[in-house]
DNA sequence: CTCTGGATTGCGAAATCCGCAGGCTCAGGC
DNA sequence: GCCTGAGCCTGCGGATTTCGCAATCCAGAG
């Protein structure tokens, strides 16, 4: 019962995105749910239907692929202020030799809330969520540089949050 | 509707010790419902509440009044490559004059998904997200560097997302 | 044309969500 | 002591949603 319009020209941003990443192929209504849910994770999949023009079921089933490919995840968000955690940053890293090493480590420490590999005069950036000025430390100077191949790294304290939003894939 | 609400809270306060919490200190028992649907974020009351120990109808005034009060909010997360946005940068930006009026100038850019005022080299930290190399040139030497204050800035090309997690308040 | 695989729909049963009334505890005022 | 109100929790019934499954549709291959 739905635009065919839609389904035409989900085809062609198909066969574009899936020659630049090989990942799985997301067409305009995937993007419509996705984007219903992240003004609201939990609605109901009846709402979501109704706004993208699908069945309850049929969204059902979508979400749940979706989430099984691991494109998108249903997950609460807090302010790290609120819930303890009074000092960030993020730590800019040079790297000798094999960046995606070190990398590995870096991911497998629970205060790095996020790692990328950067091209630039960082080799990494990694957001680093600590409860105070010592915990932060030691972090910085005790765990990241003792990594193996981690040359140098620079840090920019976060003084003030000023924009957060969860909207990719929208727009 | 206002899904931004977690960073726009401490926008306009101080240095006041207390405003620093925030909001209401979070007892554990919030804080587990907080883990449960960091884990899931669908997952039901009644299991939450079997996790936590407490009844379904009271996880979900919990659960209310932690989304009302804006301490965390449910949302669906994705991975910016998968869903076509295939070109991402961290921003450096150096300012002079009133570094707030230019974040709050960032702030008001669709493209820029993360804003942060820093200690350090830099003043300011933005995560820009683009469609392609086009987009993001503009974003940045058109828009961003046409901010009345910006002296300067400096650009991270993302090459490879590593971690992304969302797993504040738990540890 | 037929067949096949993937996606969608409809629907009944089970589970969940929701609002509300009531109970319990703890401070504070009289 | 006694009362009161605020805050939080529990129990419960009805409305809503989720879930699983069989049937249907549709495009593409043979």
């Amino acid at each position: 019962m739905h635009s065919e319009a839609v389904a035409s020209r989900s085809a062609d941003q198909r066969d574009s995105r899936e020659s630049r990443n090989g990942g799985p192929q997301l067409d305009a209504v995937s993007l419509a749910i996705i984007e219903q849910l992240q003004e609201d994770g939990r609605r109901p999949y009846a709402a979501i239907g109704k706004a993208v023009g699908l069945s309850e079921a049929a969204v059902r089933q979508r979400v749940q692929k979706l989430l099984d490919q691991g494109v998108m995840q249903i997950v609460a968000v807090t302010d790290p202020l609120t819930v303890g955690f009074r000092r960030q940053a993020m730590v800019g890293v040079n790297v000798e030799g094999d960046v995606e090493s070190v990398a590995d480590a870096l991911t497998a420490m629970s205060e790095c809330e996020y790692v990328v590999m950067t091209a630039g005069s960082f080799d990494l950036m990694v957001e680093v969520v600590c409860e105070d000025d010592d915990h932060l430390l030691d972090v910085i100077n005790k765990r990241i540089r003792a990594v193996p191949g981690v040359r140098s790294t620079e840090s920019f304290v976060y003084l003030k949050l000023k924009k957060q939003t969860y909207m990719w894939g929208t727009r």
